[in-house]
DNA sequence: CAGAAAACTTACCAAATGGTAAGTATTTGT
DNA sequence: ACAAATACTTACCATTTGGTAAGTTTTCTG
């Protein structure tokens, strides 16, 4: 629970823009929400644009706190990829709005995509190393390291936040639906990267 | 090329829906873009959500057809999915608003989401019940057919859809890239589901 | 060729939106 | 105790937005 104003702003920012997106969610909105007027939250944030990227930076954090929360260093070969992917599906449980502002991000581009980008090419820079050596180690399939996170990443990501196709398909997104795509993406991905 | 007013502001819509996003897109931008007025964008469809209804089947109707122009219904295993991605990636660099747009109505959810599900269930139950066959066959890994599904999908489209994440692992979303994001995804995909 | 339907445009409008200016209450440092 | 910074609120405002009303031109039709 955020204790000021400042952060709690922050937090209904971050929620209203990853679930309902960034122009869909007035000032106005957002200040209702929180029971203060829009311009409460001009004195906390310059601009809207500011206050998005205020919460891109917190959705960046999280996210990266939650990974490297889960990456065991000790873990080695495929172990330490289920871990990520656990992490990644818990994160999605408990805070969809953050993986959804950076999916929102990411694809837009946009002025606010240089703090997310600068940010994820560290996180992504350790997980090229981190798959170069296990193929090197003959323990993942030989495969070009960065696309092949991208499809993992686009995997993980898009099964844990896409529940429109979730109910096309037929499956309610709920929890227990979400423990389950979470499993079948585990096995899924044990398949595509173990070497024989 | 579209000749009637009514397809062009279509074809344009779709564009900037898919592109740019529908609550970034005003009906006015929409009309100067066209060289025309925003009422008469108004004459031909009723309202902006109108609009948007419109471009998700256009959008559902040109991925349809390139889905079911490549399915080979010869092709046996693993080469109708080869097909199904390279009509994916074909689609996704000609047109990139297509999927683009769909993405974002499959995500968002909201009023249109219902067409969108409609028509996507439809592909989605050819596809499980393809799966599933492969499987009894045993040239596919057996796994649950629908989350199997989820999982390539998300692979698939997020690759061919995502150019900040793609960035961010320092590779230019050019043609040439997307090439090589291709084949490295058809070899991801082969991986995972070829039975042993 | 008359008229009516189709395909627009010009003229508005009410509501919403991001943002500014100025005032007020509250806390804080000295 | 007092000034000054902090944390707001009330009052506006210019612009943008989706949409309506009514008029005008073009095209089809009998």
């Amino acid at each position: 629970m955020p204790t000021g104003t400042r952060d709690r702003i922050l937090d209904s920012a971050l929620a209203a823009f990853g679930m309902r997106g960034y122009d869909a969610t007035s000032l106005d909105d957002l200040a209702a929400d929180l029971g203060i007027t829009k311009q409460a939250i001009l004195y906390h944030y310059s601009s809207k644009e500011a206050l998005l990227k205020a919460t891109i930076e917190l959705a960046v954090n999280e996210l990266g706190s939650a990974l490297s929360g889960a990456a065991n260093p000790q873990a080695r070969g495929f172990e330490r990829i289920e871990d990520l992917v656990r992490a990644t599906f818990s994160l999605a449980a408990r805070r969809p709005e953050v993986l959804g502002l950076i999916r929102l991000v990411s694809r837009q581009g946009g002025v606010a995509s240089g703090k997310l980008a600068s940010a994820m090419s560290v996180m992504l820079g350790d997980a090229v190393r981190f798959v170069e050596a296990e193929m090197d180690a003959g323990r993942f399939r030989r495969l070009e390291p960065r696309m092949l996170l991208l499809a993992v990443y686009s995997a993980v990501v898009g099964v844990a936040t896409e529940p429109e196709v979730m109910r096309a398909l037929g499956l309610e997104p709920d929890l227990r639906s979400l423990v389950r795509a979470r499993r079948e993406t585990i096995e899924f991905l044990r398949a595509a990267l173990i070497a024989d």
